[in-house]
DNA sequence: AACCCTTTCAACCGCGAAGGC
DNA sequence: TGCCTTCGCGGTTGAAAGGGT
């Protein structure tokens, strides 16, 4: 006995989306929002899997994703989020914003393993492939530390920004971030309920002795949409839809 | 122009985690 | 508590594009 199929496949497309089917995907998430993947294909009229769909939507649809090459800031900091999480390439994508796991996960093994070859680099391990040196960033290279490691599951448990990360990627904010969902002006808000469950939900460890900021989970503890350390109440949840936009809505548990 | 090889990246697959009952 | 369903993640695949001969 195998596990069951994640859908009916002999009715459902496979490989490439074609326009039709995309501008379905949008038109029923920008009227419904995103969520019950099961059950989208059926109530959007499209034969796909609902994994299909998901997939679809938040590696190529999404409107909030930056398109392009990337940048030589996106490659140091994916390098330094590789030594420090190892392939969680979903966790590396929630620091770059508007880039996918998959797209990360891609750009990893086509550009930056081979760069890493080519500076004598192990891509796993960062370390040198034939002794010398360990892996540094341009910074480390200035006061070199300990080699970074990719954590493994007994790590996990401590907390994900270490004063020992710290000292590793002093200007490396690892706090884990939340990729806000897209709502389509017809869909509704999170409810209260559902914002501070994700918070709990992604911030588990923290958000058990303190309040959680938004902001700075995002990393953006020096702009002025922070103002955390100004809001005396303990328990307040801050949400930015977009750095754009410079919008907020706060949460109070 | 034709063929072959390499590179890129969208999409698929299988598994584990989470949540509901 | 255990089972079932759904979701999300990471690894892998394969078609398309690009480059070389």
């Amino acid at each position: 006995m195998g596990r069951s199929p994640c859908c009916e496949k002999a009715h459902t497309n496979k490989g490439a989306w074609t326009k039709e089917e995309d501008q379905r995907l949008i038109a029923y998430i920008k009227a419904h929002g995103e969520g019950c993947w099961r059950s989208l294909p059926k109530s959007a009229g499209l034969l796909r899997c609902g994994k299909s769909c998901r997939l679809r939507w938040i590696n190529y649809l999404r409107p909030d994703l930056k398109r392009g090459n990337f940048t030589e800031e996106e490659d140091e900091l994916i390098i330094k989020l590789h030594a420090l999480l190892g392939n969680k390439w979903s966790l590396i994508a929630g620091r770059l914003p508007g880039r996918t796991d998959n797209e990360i996960k891609n750009y990893w093994n086509t550009h930056i393993k081979r760069k890493l070859l080519s500076q004598g680099l192990d891509p796993q391990t960062h370390r040198p492939l034939h002794g010398g040196a360990p892996f540094a960033t341009p910074r480390q290279q200035e006061a070199p530390t300990a080699i970074a490691q990719p954590v493994n599951s007994a790590d996990e448990g401590q907390s994900c920004s270490t004063n020992l990360d710290e000292d590793r990627f002093p200007d490396l904010n690892l706090d884990l971030s939340i990729s806000l969902p897209y709502y389509s002006p017809k869909s509704s808000p999170p409810s209260e309920g559902s914002a501070t469950a994700a918070a709990a939900a992604t911030t588990s460890r923290s958000s058990h002795t303190q309040p959680i900021c938004f902001c700075c989970h995002l990393g953006f503890q020096s702009n002025e949409a922070c103002s955390c350390q100004t809001i005396p109440n303990s328990h307040v949840y801050r949400y930015i839809r977009s750095l754009e936009e410079g919008q907020h809505i706060n949460y109070s548990s």
